[in-house]
RNA sequence: CGGGGAUUGGCGCAGUUGGCUAGCGCGCCGCGUUUGGGACGCGGAGGUCGGAGGUUCGAGUCCUCUAUCCCCGACCA
């Protein structure tokens, strides 16, 4: 990408109207745009780290042997009554609205129903279980009070995954595996160390707990009590001396850390399924109940999360894996040659393939990175007259001082 | 939904006890000098002060209502 191109600008001040960290550094940095509370829009680059998220979920969601679908955002009213879920006094954080002919329509707050109601017809004996379906979309909860940028919003990015298993043995196994694959998936987003399995609240169809991720942040809504040692959490929800027990949790090594839920699972038996009427036959020719699994993941909110946790006072500091660009290139004169070596190797890395974005503009050095700093870009490359032919200078975000390199350790060093 | 704070050019802000053509910085446009850490000089454009109503000779400044945003709390599949 040449910056020439690209719409957004930059700005010096942060914005008065959030204080949260990740909003104010996403603004300023041009990736985002509020249009609203708890409502915002992904320009370009925004653009590009959210599908890298996405993408990395993705993989690990494909290699657990689940299929990708995209359910509708629309929702009719009746499936949704037939799990008592449509009443605002059941859930109070639907939006809705009507078709033209007074017909009620709920805007998607999660699929559990729909998700169920799309299988019937095509699940009717063991031999077409399991399925694993899941998708990546905007959900719609009309919260009442947003906050702390994309960390509690009202339309966010969601991965939502659910499983159907012919018993609790299978459904358990599956679980486990979904576990591991979420594990993958924070190391991959760089906060694989700060982010807990947490028992919490298993919901009211569930006398077992649900899990969820939590990653350590000072901005965090929850209070966990965490075992370093273990690497196991308990929320604060379900704190006490029964549950600590059943877990296996020792009071005097837990600590208390604020945190964020990036990611939580639940097993839902076949409350869903059955109030929905999807049943399988088995091979006695009996009808049977299938156990459902949701897990999500907001992906949003993990943009937010890591926007929050990686910046320092010049800015945003994003892992190499999720980052707008890898590389952030320079010329550091306006002279034709060094211009058309710096062009070289900006046609040189993209074909090899590699993000790198050509700040082309034509304003001063110092300018430029300022801007490479704030937009957090993780390797800063710089063509000069003063360095050899096939030589970049090469500065790392987050350090300090420059390397001279040749063209090929640039490639190996992202690679 | 309860409490607190805020709203003035694109962004960040100032605006005395009501008083003349509403200021400043950044950004933007033009010309020139600059060019390895957000340069500088000169000259410009751009706001009717969130909205509605009221008090007054006169309102950005006072009153009432209202909208929106932020924070704390409550809530949160």
């Amino acid at each position: 990408m040449k910056l020439s191109k690209l719409y957004t600008k930059t700005s010096k001040s942060i914005p008065s109207d959030e204080s949260a960290n990740n909003a104010r550094l996403l603004i300023q940095a041009g990736f985002i745009h509020k249009e609203m509370a708890g409502v915002y829009s992904y320009l370009p680059l925004g653009k590009i780290v959210l599908d890298k998220i996405s993408e990395i979920v993705r993989q690990e969601m494909n290699k657990i042997g689940a299929l990708e679908v995209q359910m509708s955002v629309l929702q009719p009213r009746d499936i949704w009554e037939k799990t008592d879920r449509w009443d605002d006094k059941k859930v109070d954080n639907w939006f809705k609205t009507k078709l033209n002919n007074g017909q009620d329509l709920g805007i998607g707050l999660t699929h559990e129903e729909p998700i169920v109601d799309s299988l019937i017809g095509f699940i009717n004996s063991y031999k077409d279980l399991p399925v694993y379906v899941y998708q990546i979309q905007n959900k719609f909860r009309n919260e009442l009070r947003a906050k702390s940028g994309l960390l509690r919003g009202r339309e966010f990015l969601m991965k939502d995954l659910y499983s159907f298993s012919l018993n609790k043995e299978d459904h358990q196994q599956y679980y486990d595996e979904v576990l591991l694959a979420y594990y993958k998936i924070y190391e991959k987003l760089g906060i694989g160390d700060d982010t807990y399995r947490t028992y919490a609240d298993g919901g009211i169809f569930s006398s077992s707990f649900s899990d969820e991720f939590q990653t350590l942040s000072e901005v965090g809504e929850d209070l966990i009590y965490l075992d370093k040692k273990n690497k196991i959490a308990i929320n604060k929800e379900i704190y006490n001396p029964e549950n600590l027990k059943k877990i296996g949790l020792k009071e005097s090594e837990l600590e208390p850390h604020k945190a964020i839920e990036v990611g939580n699972t639940f097993s839902l038996g076949s409350k869903y399924t059955d109030q929905l009427g999807l049943y399988y036959t088995d091979n006695n020719g009996q009808k049977k109940s299938i156990v459902m699994g949701c897990y999500g993941i907001g992906i949003s909110r993990l943009m937010g999360v890591i926007a929050e946790k990686f910046s320092d006072d010049l800015g945003l500091i994003w892992p190499i894996n999720i980052a707008p660009a890898k590389i952030y290139l320079i010329s550091v004169s306006q002279d034709q040659k060094t211009q058309a070596k710096t062009q070289k190797l900006y046609d040189l890395l993209t074909q090899k393939c590699i993000d790198v974005i050509y700040d082309d503009r034509d304003i001063r050095i110092g300018e430029k990175f300022a801007d490479a700093d704030l937009l957090g870009i993780p390797i800063r490359a710089i063509i000069s007259s003063k360095h050899g032919e096939q030589e970049v200078a090469v500065k790392q975000r987050t350090e300090k001082t420059e390397k001279i390199i040749k063209y090929i350790d640039l490639i190996n060093l992202v690679k």
